[in-house]
DNA sequence: CTCACCCTGTTA
DNA sequence: TAACAGGGTGAG
């Protein structure tokens, strides 16, 4: 579910709840949604220790220790992260709890568990996570339409399955990769070595713009976001073109079609976009 | 590169 | 009952 700007929403309304916190205890039910070290050994690792800042790369979550160890947590497709207080009713799909110094446990619920959690110590070399094959930034200045076009430009895949690769960019997703091609007028189907420089220059454009603004229209106070347990990420009435099959394009009234690419869908108007 | 697959739940 | 869901991977 969630891509680069709700991420970026969940870990602005946990910071402020985690930093300072020490963990008192911490409980995971299903094994294998920890690929690193083990279950054990990262309840074994951060139970005693304290929360001391959190970050995000692309579409990972982490939450930084004070032994200088990262907690680091995909949501993938339907995980949720919230902390709550310990009356508060449990979901079903509860897969990781970490009981806080504060009468409050941080809660990690995943209906698909397709929602990973990783551990990596202080000094050891992430191989684990995949951070490190990550692209750039959308916000990183580097990532321009040079950058895009040396990456991708000789390529005939279509251009969103290259804005869904992330080691191109960092934190696109279905939703967006569809958002920001419907405002750079570019067609999802167009293979990526037809493109012009004027649409490199409108795509790099568009690929920082969109996720800033969605970003700031996720926007939640902590009591809202734990109402809607970390799935409430306000972002539909300003999609333009993603779910809106058969809807009349906002800017030029044609009729949102939709189509499939790599198996994934994708949404466009097929007078904005060539 | 493309596809099946990992899971559960909702919708057509 | 089948298709689909905002993600990523490993196998072919």
């Amino acid at each position: 579910m969630p891509e680069l700007p709700e991420v970026e929403t969940v870990k602005r309304v946990l910071e402020p709840q985690l930093s300072g916190r020490k963990i008192l205890s911490a409980e995971i039910r299903r094994p294998q949604i920890v690929p690193h070290p083990d279950a054990a050994s990262l309840c074994e690792s951060v139970i005693g220790h304290t929360v001391v800042g959190m970050g995000r790369r692309g579409k990972f979550i982490e939450t930084i220790m004070d032994d200088g160890s990262v907690m680091v947590v995909h949501l993938r497709m339907t995980g949720q992260l919230y902390v709550a207080p310990l009356t508060f009713p449990e979901e079903k799909h509860t897969h990781a709890v970490f009981r806080l110094d504060d009468e409050k446990e941080l809660r990690f619920v995943d209906q698909r568990r397709f929602g990973r959690i990783w551990l990596i110590a202080h000094g050891e070399e992430d191989d684990f996570t995949g951070i490190g094959d990550l692209g750039p930034e959308p916000n990183d200045p580097a990532m321009n339409a040079e950058y895009l076009k040396a990456t991708v430009g000789r390529r005939s895949t279509a251009i969103k399955t290259c804005l869904l690769d992330q080691s191109v960019v960092a934190g696109i997703g279905n939703i967006y990769s569809d958002e920001i091609l419907f405002v750079a007028g570019i067609s999802p189907e167009r293979p990526s070595d037809s493109l012009s420089t004027g649409e490199w220059n409108r795509l790099a454009k568009a690929i920082p713009e969109r996720l800033e603004f969605f970003t700031e229209k996720n926007a939640i106070t902590a009591e809202d976001y734990l109402e809607g347990r970390g799935t409430d990420y306000r972002n539909t009435p300003f999609l333009n073109v993603y779910g809106c099959e058969g809807e009349p394009c906002r800017k030029c009234g044609r009729l949102i079609e939709r189509t499939v690419i790599n198996g994934r869908s994708a949404h466009f108007c097929p007078k904005c976009q060539k």
